[in-house]
DNA sequence: ACGCTAACGCACGCCGCTGTCCGCCTCGCT
DNA sequence: AGCGAGGCGGACAGCGGCGTGCGTTAGCGT
Protein backbone atom coordinates (compact mmCIF):
# COMPACT_ATOMS: atom_id res chain seq x y z
CA UNK A 1 0.00 0.00 0.00
CA UNK A 2 2.14 2.99 0.88
CA UNK A 3 5.33 3.05 -0.40
CA UNK A 4 8.00 2.79 1.28
CA UNK A 5 9.65 6.58 2.48
CA UNK A 6 12.89 7.12 3.00
CA UNK A 7 13.47 7.69 6.47
CA UNK A 8 16.82 9.95 5.69
CA UNK A 9 16.33 13.47 5.77
CA UNK A 10 18.38 15.28 3.18
CA UNK A 11 21.15 17.99 4.93
CA UNK A 12 19.51 20.96 4.54
CA UNK A 13 16.46 19.42 6.26
CA UNK A 14 17.97 18.06 8.95
CA UNK A 15 19.85 21.54 9.53
CA UNK A 16 16.22 23.49 8.89
CA UNK A 17 14.53 20.76 11.48
CA UNK A 18 17.36 21.20 14.25
CA UNK A 19 16.97 25.16 13.94
CA UNK A 20 13.14 24.50 14.59
CA UNK A 21 13.62 22.47 17.36
CA UNK A 22 16.08 25.12 19.15
CA UNK A 23 13.72 28.25 18.08
CA UNK A 24 10.58 26.10 19.58
CA UNK A 25 12.82 25.23 23.20
CA UNK A 26 13.78 28.74 23.42
CA UNK A 27 10.23 30.44 22.69
CA UNK A 28 8.76 27.58 24.66
CA UNK A 29 10.66 28.59 27.96
CA UNK A 30 9.83 31.90 27.50
CA UNK A 31 6.65 31.85 26.87
CA UNK A 32 5.33 28.85 27.47
CA UNK A 33 3.06 26.51 25.09
CA UNK A 34 0.74 28.88 23.48
CA UNK A 35 2.56 30.37 20.98
CA UNK A 36 1.54 30.30 17.16
CA UNK A 37 3.33 27.63 15.13
CA UNK A 38 4.13 30.56 12.90
CA UNK A 39 5.81 32.66 15.73
CA UNK A 40 8.23 29.56 15.98
CA UNK A 41 8.67 29.04 12.21
CA UNK A 42 9.76 32.78 12.07
CA UNK A 43 12.34 32.25 14.74
CA UNK A 44 13.92 29.35 13.10
CA UNK A 45 14.05 31.24 9.95
CA UNK A 46 11.51 28.83 8.16
CA UNK A 47 8.83 29.04 6.38
CA UNK A 48 5.29 27.80 7.96
CA UNK A 49 4.75 25.09 5.48
CA UNK A 50 8.31 23.67 6.78
CA UNK A 51 7.80 23.71 10.23
CA UNK A 52 4.18 21.99 9.41
CA UNK A 53 6.04 19.44 7.21
CA UNK A 54 8.24 18.19 10.09
CA UNK A 55 5.92 18.20 13.05
CA UNK A 56 2.43 18.51 11.53
CA UNK A 57 0.67 19.25 15.01
CA UNK A 58 2.21 20.99 17.65
CA UNK A 59 2.13 17.99 19.91
CA UNK A 60 4.95 16.63 17.97
CA UNK A 61 6.79 19.65 18.03
CA UNK A 62 6.34 19.95 21.61
CA UNK A 63 7.24 16.34 22.77
CA UNK A 64 10.56 17.02 20.33
CA UNK A 65 11.16 20.13 22.07
CA UNK A 66 11.18 18.88 25.25
CA UNK A 67 12.80 15.24 24.94
CA UNK A 68 16.12 16.85 26.74
CA UNK A 69 13.91 18.44 29.54
CA UNK A 70 12.57 15.00 30.13
CA UNK A 71 16.10 13.41 30.10
CA UNK A 72 17.07 16.07 32.30
CA UNK A 73 13.92 15.48 34.53
CA UNK A 74 14.81 11.33 34.70
CA UNK A 75 18.34 12.49 35.48
CA UNK A 76 16.93 14.79 38.42
CA UNK A 77 14.34 11.60 40.07
CA UNK A 78 17.62 9.47 39.59
CA UNK A 79 19.62 11.28 41.33
CA UNK A 80 16.89 11.70 44.08
CA UNK A 81 16.55 7.45 43.82
CA UNK A 82 20.72 6.99 44.08
CA UNK A 83 20.62 9.14 47.37
CA UNK A 84 21.41 7.47 50.70
CA UNK A 85 18.95 9.63 52.30
CA UNK A 86 15.45 8.91 50.74
CA UNK A 87 14.22 12.15 52.57
CA UNK A 88 17.08 14.25 50.96
CA UNK A 89 16.73 13.22 47.77
CA UNK A 90 13.19 13.78 47.67
CA UNK A 91 13.47 16.76 48.68
CA UNK A 92 16.29 17.33 46.09
CA UNK A 93 13.63 16.06 43.21
CA UNK A 94 11.30 18.93 44.50
CA UNK A 95 13.77 21.04 44.50
CA UNK A 96 15.48 20.27 40.94
CA UNK A 97 11.32 19.70 39.06
CA UNK A 98 10.79 23.07 40.65
CA UNK A 99 14.08 25.05 39.10
CA UNK A 100 13.48 23.43 35.68
CA UNK A 101 10.35 24.37 35.34
CA UNK A 102 10.47 27.71 36.62
CA UNK A 103 13.51 28.09 34.06
CA UNK A 104 11.28 26.65 31.25
CA UNK A 105 7.59 27.66 31.66
CA UNK A 106 6.21 25.15 28.58
CA UNK A 107 7.81 22.67 30.23
CA UNK A 108 5.55 21.98 32.94
CA UNK A 109 2.54 22.59 30.71
CA UNK A 110 3.79 19.96 29.01
CA UNK A 111 4.71 17.55 31.89
CA UNK A 112 1.18 18.20 33.20
CA UNK A 113 -0.48 17.69 30.09
CA UNK A 114 -1.29 14.72 28.76
CA UNK A 115 0.20 13.81 25.24
CA UNK A 116 -2.87 11.19 24.03
CA UNK A 117 -0.31 10.12 21.04
CA UNK A 118 2.63 10.77 22.27
CA UNK A 119 3.51 7.70 24.05
CA UNK A 120 7.56 8.00 24.58
CA UNK A 121 6.47 11.14 26.53
CA UNK A 122 3.70 9.44 28.22
CA UNK A 123 6.12 6.41 29.11
CA UNK A 124 8.71 9.19 30.86
CA UNK A 125 6.11 10.86 32.86
CA UNK A 126 5.16 7.40 34.44
CA UNK A 127 8.64 6.53 34.60
CA UNK A 128 9.41 9.65 37.05
CA UNK A 129 6.10 9.64 38.80
CA UNK A 130 7.24 5.84 39.88
CA UNK A 131 10.31 6.73 40.94
CA UNK A 132 9.47 9.25 42.87
CA UNK A 133 6.76 6.94 44.00
CA UNK A 134 9.37 4.34 45.55
CA UNK A 135 11.38 7.35 46.47
CA UNK A 136 8.46 8.78 48.51
CA UNK A 137 7.88 5.62 50.18
CA UNK A 138 11.49 5.23 51.28
CA UNK A 139 10.97 9.09 52.87
CA UNK A 140 8.25 8.02 54.56
CA UNK A 141 10.20 4.66 56.63
CA UNK A 142 12.60 7.47 58.02
CA UNK A 143 9.74 9.29 59.23
CA UNK A 144 10.90 12.42 57.73
CA UNK A 145 7.78 12.57 55.23
CA UNK A 146 4.62 13.23 56.69
CA UNK A 147 3.04 9.79 56.16
CA UNK A 148 -0.31 11.73 54.98
CA UNK A 149 1.74 12.39 51.73
CA UNK A 150 0.32 11.22 48.43
CA UNK A 151 2.34 11.11 45.19
CA UNK A 152 -0.47 13.10 43.72
CA UNK A 153 0.84 15.80 45.84
CA UNK A 154 3.60 15.94 43.83
CA UNK A 155 1.70 16.95 40.83
CA UNK A 156 0.03 19.44 42.91
CA UNK A 157 3.22 21.19 43.93
CA UNK A 158 4.13 21.15 40.25
CA UNK A 159 1.01 22.66 39.10
CA UNK A 160 1.15 25.33 41.61
CA UNK A 161 4.47 26.25 40.85
CA UNK A 162 3.68 26.81 37.27
CA UNK A 163 1.12 29.39 38.38
CA UNK A 164 4.12 31.51 39.60
CA UNK A 165 5.04 34.15 36.90
CA UNK A 166 7.58 37.04 37.05
CA UNK A 167 8.85 39.26 34.22
CA UNK A 168 12.41 38.36 34.49
CA UNK A 169 13.98 34.45 34.42
CA UNK A 170 16.27 34.83 37.51
CA UNK A 171 13.10 36.84 39.69
CA UNK A 172 11.11 33.65 38.06
CA UNK A 173 13.67 31.18 39.73
CA UNK A 174 14.26 32.80 43.14
CA UNK A 175 10.44 32.78 43.30
CA UNK A 176 10.45 29.18 42.21
CA UNK A 177 13.02 28.62 44.83
CA UNK A 178 11.33 29.83 47.84
CA UNK A 179 8.02 27.67 46.65
CA UNK A 180 9.81 24.97 46.85
CA UNK A 181 11.01 25.24 50.14
CA UNK A 182 7.68 25.93 51.26
CA UNK A 183 6.72 22.81 49.41
CA UNK A 184 9.41 21.15 50.80
CA UNK A 185 8.83 22.27 54.78
CA UNK A 186 4.50 21.60 53.99
CA UNK A 187 6.09 17.80 53.32
CA UNK A 188 8.25 17.63 56.29
CA UNK A 189 6.96 15.13 59.12
CA UNK A 190 6.24 17.30 62.23
CA UNK A 191 4.56 16.69 65.70
CA UNK A 192 1.68 19.32 65.42
CA UNK A 193 0.38 19.43 61.60
CA UNK A 194 -3.00 18.82 61.21
CA UNK A 195 -4.14 16.57 59.22
CA UNK A 196 -4.60 17.17 55.69
CA UNK A 197 -8.00 17.71 53.78
CA UNK A 198 -8.66 14.64 51.30
CA UNK A 199 -6.48 14.06 48.16
CA UNK A 200 -7.22 14.56 44.22
CA UNK A 201 -6.33 12.70 41.72
CA UNK A 202 -6.06 15.75 38.87
CA UNK A 203 -7.16 14.98 35.56
CA UNK A 204 -4.83 16.87 33.23
CA UNK A 205 -6.58 19.38 30.71
CA UNK A 206 -6.97 16.97 27.71
CA UNK A 207 -4.58 17.95 25.56
CA UNK A 208 -1.95 20.48 24.99
CA UNK A 209 -3.71 23.73 23.93
CA UNK A 210 -3.28 24.80 19.94
CA UNK A 211 -5.19 28.37 21.31
CA UNK A 212 -7.18 29.27 23.54
CA UNK A 213 -10.24 28.44 21.42
CA UNK A 214 -13.06 29.63 23.92
CA UNK A 215 -16.37 27.85 23.05
CA UNK B 1 -16.00 71.76 25.83
CA UNK B 2 -17.44 68.37 26.69
CA UNK B 3 -21.30 68.47 26.55
CA UNK B 4 -22.69 66.84 30.20
CA UNK B 5 -23.61 62.99 29.86
CA UNK B 6 -26.80 62.25 31.78
CA UNK B 7 -25.49 59.81 34.42
CA UNK B 8 -28.49 58.31 34.38
CA UNK B 9 -29.02 54.88 32.31
CA UNK B 10 -32.37 53.90 30.76
CA UNK B 11 -33.97 51.40 32.38
CA UNK B 12 -33.64 48.20 29.30
CA UNK B 13 -29.60 49.83 29.41
CA UNK B 14 -29.56 49.05 33.29
CA UNK B 15 -30.97 46.00 32.85
CA UNK B 16 -28.57 45.04 29.92
CA UNK B 17 -26.04 45.87 32.32
CA UNK B 18 -26.84 43.76 35.18
CA UNK B 19 -27.20 41.28 32.48
CA UNK B 20 -23.23 41.45 31.07
CA UNK B 21 -21.69 41.70 34.33
CA UNK B 22 -23.79 38.27 35.74
CA UNK B 23 -22.50 36.63 32.84
CA UNK B 24 -18.72 38.08 32.29
CA UNK B 25 -18.75 36.77 35.96
CA UNK B 26 -20.00 33.61 35.09
CA UNK B 27 -17.64 32.99 31.95
CA UNK B 28 -14.98 34.40 33.88
CA UNK B 29 -14.88 31.90 36.97
CA UNK B 30 -15.07 28.66 35.05
CA UNK B 31 -12.92 30.03 31.72
CA UNK B 32 -10.72 32.33 33.10
CA UNK B 33 -10.46 36.49 31.83
CA UNK B 34 -9.07 35.17 28.42
CA UNK B 35 -12.22 34.36 27.12
CA UNK B 36 -13.49 36.81 24.09
CA UNK B 37 -15.69 40.13 24.60
CA UNK B 38 -17.77 38.40 22.06
CA UNK B 39 -18.57 35.30 24.63
CA UNK B 40 -19.27 37.42 27.31
CA UNK B 41 -22.16 39.30 25.15
CA UNK B 42 -23.10 36.50 23.36
CA UNK B 43 -24.05 34.80 26.90
CA UNK B 44 -25.74 38.16 28.19
CA UNK B 45 -28.08 38.07 25.03
CA UNK B 46 -26.37 41.08 23.90
CA UNK B 47 -25.23 42.59 20.84
CA UNK B 48 -21.04 42.74 20.88
CA UNK B 49 -21.71 47.07 20.41
CA UNK B 50 -23.48 47.05 23.68
CA UNK B 51 -21.29 45.62 25.86
CA UNK B 52 -18.62 47.94 24.16
CA UNK B 53 -20.78 50.82 25.15
CA UNK B 54 -20.61 50.06 28.32
CA UNK B 55 -17.39 48.63 29.06
CA UNK B 56 -15.17 50.06 26.34
CA UNK B 57 -12.54 48.15 27.80
CA UNK B 58 -11.89 44.63 28.83
CA UNK B 59 -10.36 46.12 32.57
CA UNK B 60 -13.13 48.00 33.03
CA UNK B 61 -15.39 45.08 32.48
CA UNK B 62 -12.73 42.77 34.75
CA UNK B 63 -12.97 45.81 37.53
CA UNK B 64 -16.83 45.75 37.53
CA UNK B 65 -17.35 41.96 37.66
CA UNK B 66 -15.46 41.12 40.21
CA UNK B 67 -16.51 44.36 42.67
CA UNK B 68 -18.21 41.26 44.88
CA UNK B 69 -15.17 38.94 44.86
CA UNK B 70 -12.94 41.67 45.73
CA UNK B 71 -15.57 42.79 48.89
CA UNK B 72 -15.84 39.04 49.83
CA UNK B 73 -12.04 39.35 49.75
CA UNK B 74 -12.30 41.96 52.08
CA UNK B 75 -14.56 40.43 54.20
CA UNK B 76 -12.34 37.67 54.42
CA UNK B 77 -9.21 39.43 55.64
CA UNK B 78 -11.24 41.29 58.16
CA UNK B 79 -12.88 38.10 59.73
CA UNK B 80 -8.98 36.78 59.85
CA UNK B 81 -7.82 40.31 61.57
CA UNK B 82 -11.30 39.74 64.04
CA UNK B 83 -10.12 36.70 64.95
CA UNK B 84 -8.67 36.56 68.48
CA UNK B 85 -5.86 33.70 67.33
CA UNK B 86 -4.32 35.51 64.90
CA UNK B 87 -2.75 32.23 64.04
CA UNK B 88 -6.21 31.15 63.34
CA UNK B 89 -7.23 34.13 61.66
CA UNK B 90 -4.32 33.71 58.98
CA UNK B 91 -4.83 30.32 58.11
CA UNK B 92 -8.46 31.29 57.93
CA UNK B 93 -7.28 34.03 55.43
CA UNK B 94 -5.16 31.46 53.27
CA UNK B 95 -7.73 28.94 53.23
CA UNK B 96 -10.86 30.73 51.93
CA UNK B 97 -8.39 33.27 49.87
CA UNK B 98 -7.33 30.19 48.05
CA UNK B 99 -11.25 29.05 47.89
CA UNK B 100 -12.23 32.05 46.41
CA UNK B 101 -9.81 31.93 43.82
CA UNK B 102 -10.29 28.29 43.08
CA UNK B 103 -13.88 28.74 42.51
CA UNK B 104 -13.64 31.46 40.58
CA UNK B 105 -11.08 31.14 38.06
CA UNK B 106 -10.73 34.35 36.83
CA UNK B 107 -10.18 36.37 39.96
CA UNK B 108 -6.85 35.15 40.84
CA UNK B 109 -5.77 37.05 37.59
CA UNK B 110 -7.84 40.19 38.34
CA UNK B 111 -5.99 39.85 41.84
CA UNK B 112 -2.59 39.50 40.73
CA UNK B 113 -2.58 41.79 37.60
CA UNK B 114 -2.14 45.49 38.17
CA UNK B 115 -4.66 47.43 36.40
CA UNK B 116 -3.58 51.03 35.23
CA UNK B 117 -6.21 52.39 35.23
CA UNK B 118 -8.72 50.91 38.14
CA UNK B 119 -7.18 53.10 40.61
CA UNK B 120 -10.02 51.46 43.08
CA UNK B 121 -9.04 48.14 42.57
CA UNK B 122 -5.49 48.72 43.31
CA UNK B 123 -6.96 50.39 46.38
CA UNK B 124 -9.10 47.54 47.48
CA UNK B 125 -5.66 45.06 46.48
CA UNK B 126 -3.63 47.11 48.60
CA UNK B 127 -6.03 47.17 52.17
CA UNK B 128 -6.60 43.05 51.63
CA UNK B 129 -2.12 43.24 51.49
CA UNK B 130 -1.85 45.62 54.64
CA UNK B 131 -4.75 43.73 56.79
CA UNK B 132 -2.73 40.45 56.43
CA UNK B 133 0.46 41.71 56.74
CA UNK B 134 -0.72 42.80 60.10
CA UNK B 135 -2.26 39.33 60.92
CA UNK B 136 1.10 37.58 60.09
CA UNK B 137 3.00 40.23 62.25
CA UNK B 138 0.64 39.55 65.09
CA UNK B 139 0.43 35.41 64.03
CA UNK B 140 4.48 36.02 64.50
CA UNK B 141 4.30 37.32 67.45
CA UNK B 142 2.07 33.81 68.97
CA UNK B 143 5.06 32.26 67.79
CA UNK B 144 2.96 30.08 65.41
CA UNK B 145 3.95 31.74 61.99
CA UNK B 146 7.23 31.18 60.97
CA UNK B 147 9.26 34.28 61.47
CA UNK B 148 10.64 34.52 58.06
CA UNK B 149 7.44 34.64 56.54
CA UNK B 150 7.31 37.89 54.10
CA UNK B 151 3.75 38.91 52.97
CA UNK B 152 5.22 38.35 49.46
CA UNK B 153 4.60 34.59 50.25
CA UNK B 154 1.10 35.07 50.29
CA UNK B 155 1.27 36.21 46.90
CA UNK B 156 3.06 33.13 45.78
CA UNK B 157 0.86 30.93 47.29
CA UNK B 158 -1.93 32.90 45.74
CA UNK B 159 -0.25 32.58 42.01
CA UNK B 160 0.91 28.84 42.80
CA UNK B 161 -2.57 28.13 44.01
CA UNK B 162 -3.96 30.13 40.44
CA UNK B 163 -1.38 27.35 38.63
CA UNK B 164 -3.96 24.47 40.01
CA UNK B 165 -6.72 23.71 36.95
CA UNK B 166 -8.87 21.12 37.19
CA UNK B 167 -11.49 19.91 35.39
CA UNK B 168 -14.45 19.83 37.54
CA UNK B 169 -15.18 22.81 39.70
CA UNK B 170 -15.52 20.46 42.71
CA UNK B 171 -12.19 19.25 42.02
CA UNK B 172 -10.93 22.34 41.99
CA UNK B 173 -11.89 23.22 45.33
CA UNK B 174 -10.53 20.22 46.52
CA UNK B 175 -7.41 20.20 45.37
CA UNK B 176 -7.15 23.91 46.20
CA UNK B 177 -7.87 22.91 50.01
CA UNK B 178 -5.36 20.80 49.88
CA UNK B 179 -2.61 22.91 48.57
CA UNK B 180 -4.00 25.57 51.28
CA UNK B 181 -3.62 23.09 53.69
CA UNK B 182 0.18 22.40 52.35
CA UNK B 183 0.52 25.91 52.47
CA UNK B 184 -0.46 26.53 55.98
CA UNK B 185 2.02 23.76 57.11
CA UNK B 186 4.72 25.29 55.32
CA UNK B 187 4.16 28.40 56.86
CA UNK B 188 3.70 26.97 60.79
CA UNK B 189 6.73 27.43 62.83
CA UNK B 190 8.40 24.58 63.48
CA UNK B 191 11.69 23.92 65.51
CA UNK B 192 13.34 22.09 62.85
CA UNK B 193 12.34 23.31 59.42
CA UNK B 194 15.84 24.67 57.49
CA UNK B 195 15.47 28.61 56.52
CA UNK B 196 13.63 29.68 53.60
CA UNK B 197 15.50 31.12 49.88
CA UNK B 198 15.60 34.73 49.80
CA UNK B 199 12.61 36.66 48.99
CA UNK B 200 10.64 38.15 45.94
CA UNK B 201 9.04 40.74 45.25
CA UNK B 202 7.21 39.67 42.50
CA UNK B 203 5.77 42.14 40.08
CA UNK B 204 2.93 40.98 37.99
CA UNK B 205 2.36 40.67 34.47
CA UNK B 206 1.86 44.20 33.54
CA UNK B 207 -1.73 44.04 32.65
CA UNK B 208 -4.80 42.13 32.14
CA UNK B 209 -4.16 40.01 29.00
CA UNK B 210 -6.43 40.81 26.01
CA UNK B 211 -5.38 38.04 24.43
CA UNK B 212 -2.14 35.75 24.54
CA UNK B 213 -0.83 37.85 22.10
CA UNK B 214 2.51 36.02 22.00
CA UNK B 215 5.30 38.88 20.21
C1' DA C 1 27.37 16.79 -15.14
C1' DC C 2 22.78 15.70 -15.06
C1' DG C 3 18.40 14.73 -13.63
C1' DC C 4 15.15 13.14 -10.17
C1' DT C 5 12.88 14.17 -6.27
C1' DA C 6 12.75 15.76 -1.68
C1' DA C 7 12.45 20.06 0.37
C1' DC C 8 11.45 24.92 0.38
C1' DG C 9 8.59 29.07 0.75
C1' DC C 10 5.12 32.10 -1.12
C1' DA C 11 0.58 32.90 -1.12
C1' DC C 12 -4.03 31.52 -0.55
C1' DG C 13 -8.66 30.65 1.79
C1' DC C 14 -10.68 30.07 6.16
C1' DC C 15 -11.96 31.34 10.72
C1' DG C 16 -12.45 33.93 15.09
C1' DC C 17 -11.83 38.11 17.63
C1' DT C 18 -11.63 43.15 17.76
C1' DG C 19 -13.70 47.59 17.67
C1' DT C 20 -16.81 50.82 15.21
C1' DC C 21 -20.46 52.84 12.15
C1' DC C 22 -25.23 53.42 11.16
C1' DG C 23 -30.13 52.74 10.62
C1' DC C 24 -33.95 51.25 13.50
C1' DC C 25 -36.23 50.81 17.98
C1' DT C 26 -38.00 52.10 22.41
C1' DC C 27 -37.96 54.24 26.74
C1' DG C 28 -39.38 58.14 29.17
C1' DC C 29 -40.51 62.93 29.40
C1' DT C 30 -44.04 66.31 28.32
C1' DA D 1 -50.09 60.35 22.51
C1' DG D 2 -46.14 62.20 20.39
C1' DC D 3 -41.48 63.12 20.01
C1' DG D 4 -36.60 63.03 20.63
C1' DA D 5 -32.52 61.28 22.39
C1' DG D 6 -30.37 57.36 24.23
C1' DG D 7 -30.00 52.61 23.37
C1' DC D 8 -29.86 48.51 20.40
C1' DG D 9 -28.03 45.11 17.11
C1' DG D 10 -26.53 43.80 12.41
C1' DA D 11 -22.84 44.44 9.56
C1' DC D 12 -18.22 45.67 8.21
C1' DA D 13 -13.19 46.10 7.81
C1' DG D 14 -8.81 44.86 9.94
C1' DC D 15 -5.84 41.66 11.98
C1' DG D 16 -3.61 37.43 13.24
C1' DG D 17 -3.33 32.60 13.33
C1' DC D 18 -4.18 28.12 10.96
C1' DG D 19 -3.19 24.58 7.58
C1' DT D 20 -2.25 23.65 2.58
C1' DG D 21 -1.46 23.66 -2.60
C1' DC D 22 1.75 24.62 -5.91
C1' DG D 23 5.59 26.33 -8.56
C1' DT D 24 10.54 26.71 -7.72
C1' DT D 25 15.08 25.50 -5.74
C1' DA D 26 18.77 22.63 -4.52
C1' DG D 27 20.65 18.30 -2.44
C1' DC D 28 22.36 13.83 -3.76
C1' DG D 29 22.83 9.64 -6.31
C1' DT D 30 24.37 7.98 -10.74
Amino acid sequence: MTDRLPHTLRSDALDNRERIIEAARAVFAVDGLDVPMREVARRAGVAPATLYRRFPTKEMLVTEAFAEQMHACRAVVDEGLADLDPWHGFCLVIEKMCELHARDRGFTAALISTFPNAVDFEARREYALRAIDELARRAKETGRLRPDFVLDDVLLVLMANSGIHATSPTTQVTASRRFAALAISAFQASPDVSPLPPVVRLAPPASVSRRSQAG
